[in-house]
DNA sequence: AATTAATATTTTATCGATAAAAAGTTGACA
DNA sequence: TGTCAACTTTTTATCGATAAAATATTAATT
């Protein structure tokens, strides 16, 4: 027999789970699929076949692909549907630019702005980073979920002290955006160590406030990908004449 | 009678008033009557109101609503509806210095890439707005939808050539963001020659390439407005450190 | 009079059905 | 054999109806 407070617990469980619209639902579903590359790039996202695949009606279906659409993610075309948004070079090359100059100016009014729980919250995303990878070195290579929030969280992390809503939000978006590009890499990544290292070293700029430094870093970092799949000079369009400063 | 002719001049015609979805429509109306205060800050965006005002289904009115949430100018809660976004000095503040960043980097670009078109556009902007302006000298106070039009695209060309369609669309969604703000002094607006010769300037900057120049003249102009409605001093996070280059 | 409980009302979120485009197919004619 | 036109199928965009929440209202009890 369950007692009234165990219903009461229940109830608010089944709530808690079921009280998210089926609209966001959809979107996280959608988001997660295109993300992790189960809707390839151009695939035309029918409206029936989400339908059947979600098992989720027309309406918060096609109310998540509205919401997708602004996060360039998925596009509409007027009365033929909706499509995974497809990827290019100049593409990546724009993400990776605004990228750059929103994360750029994130950690500088993180480091002028962030206080205690700012750094507390970057070492403490750098740490959870790192005992992820040392006990998964072997399987680093995979896609792996886990990774994937942890690394997302480190970089948003380091902007998170900036004070602008609109910075943080942007920044995440270009993420997402980007992130369909990076996991062409991933099963390539070799050297968790290195890939340790280059983040310490990136946290370490940031609470140092060496402003400079950590765009340098953040810039190899962000560049890294457009070199690497498209075997293309950076040519970086920002901070690239940034005076060196005497650190 | 009708002739086969007309019938099918008008049926295309209808076509091309209705062939536009009504999403893009709700969407359009709903952006208007937000932008111009008909809607205000707060107000709950009920669906039925909303259907039975602009006689347009709830499908596409939800899905109108959806589309605007990401653009910042609407709040989706939970089960509880879909609202106005509120209007807030800190709001503004962060609009404004996020514009700043992109506007700026937006116009460096431009300046850097632009070609003849790109010049040819920002002056025929120009021309468009000072012969508007001073054809309209004495209810320039006013409301006007087409001085809006022009204000935006006049803005929207200084960084129409920096290549960037992430920074293009950004710019023109803060744009929107901030206009919500700068209407509520639109009546206040007295000087005609003022408003123009302010405009020239930043424009003759932009086109002689003198980055510094127009990123201050942008700065002051995008902070008049902050400045003018919670009467604050700007406290400009962005390229107020920026070197007094000799002109 | 105030706080809670029970009830009624409104409104959202969602589904299933339908009309209208778009895409695809077939067949006729040059 | 190729092109155009009529027709069929598929799929989108949209509506009206409904179940489930949230909100407002009333009643009851202390």
């Amino acid at each position: 027999m369950v007692s009234a407070g165990q219903e009461i617990f229940m109830a608010q469980q089944d709530t808690g789970a079921e009280s998210v619209t089926l609209t966001e639902q959809a979107v996280q579903r959608l988001h997660h699929d295109i993300l992790s590359g189960k809707l390839s790039p151009g695939v035309k996202l029918g409206i029936s076949n989400l339908v059947a695949t979600y098992e989720i009606g027309a309406t918060p279906i096609r109310e998540a692909l509205s919401r997708l659409v602004s996060q360039n993610l998925i596009v509409a075309s007027g009365r033929r549907g909706f499509f995974v948004r497809e990827l290019s070079e100049a593409d990546l090359r724009d993400i990776t630019n605004t990228r750059l100059l929103i994360e750029c100016e994130g950690i500088r009014l993180s480091m002028e702005r962030g206080g205690d729980e700012w750094e507390a919250e970057v070492l403490a995303q750098m740490h959870r980073l790192r005992l992820f990878v040392e006990r998964h070195g072997s399987n680093f290579g995979e896609q792996h979920h886990e990774l994937d929030r942890l690394h997302r969280q480190f970089h948003a992390s380091l902007l998170a002290g900036c004070g602008s809503p609109r910075l943080i939000q942007l920044a995440d978006n270009l993420y997402s955006q980007a992130f369909r590009y990076r996991r062409i890499l991933m099963t390539t990544w070799s050297d968790p160590d290195h890939y340790i290292a280059n983040h310490k070293e990136l946290a370490d700029a940031v609470l140092a406030r060496d402003l400079n430094h950590a765009t340098n870093l953040n810039r190899t970092h962000l560049f890294s990908t457009l070199r690497r799949i498209y075997q293309t000079d950076p040519q970086p369009t920002l901070y690239a004449e940034e005076p060196k400063e005497p650190r």
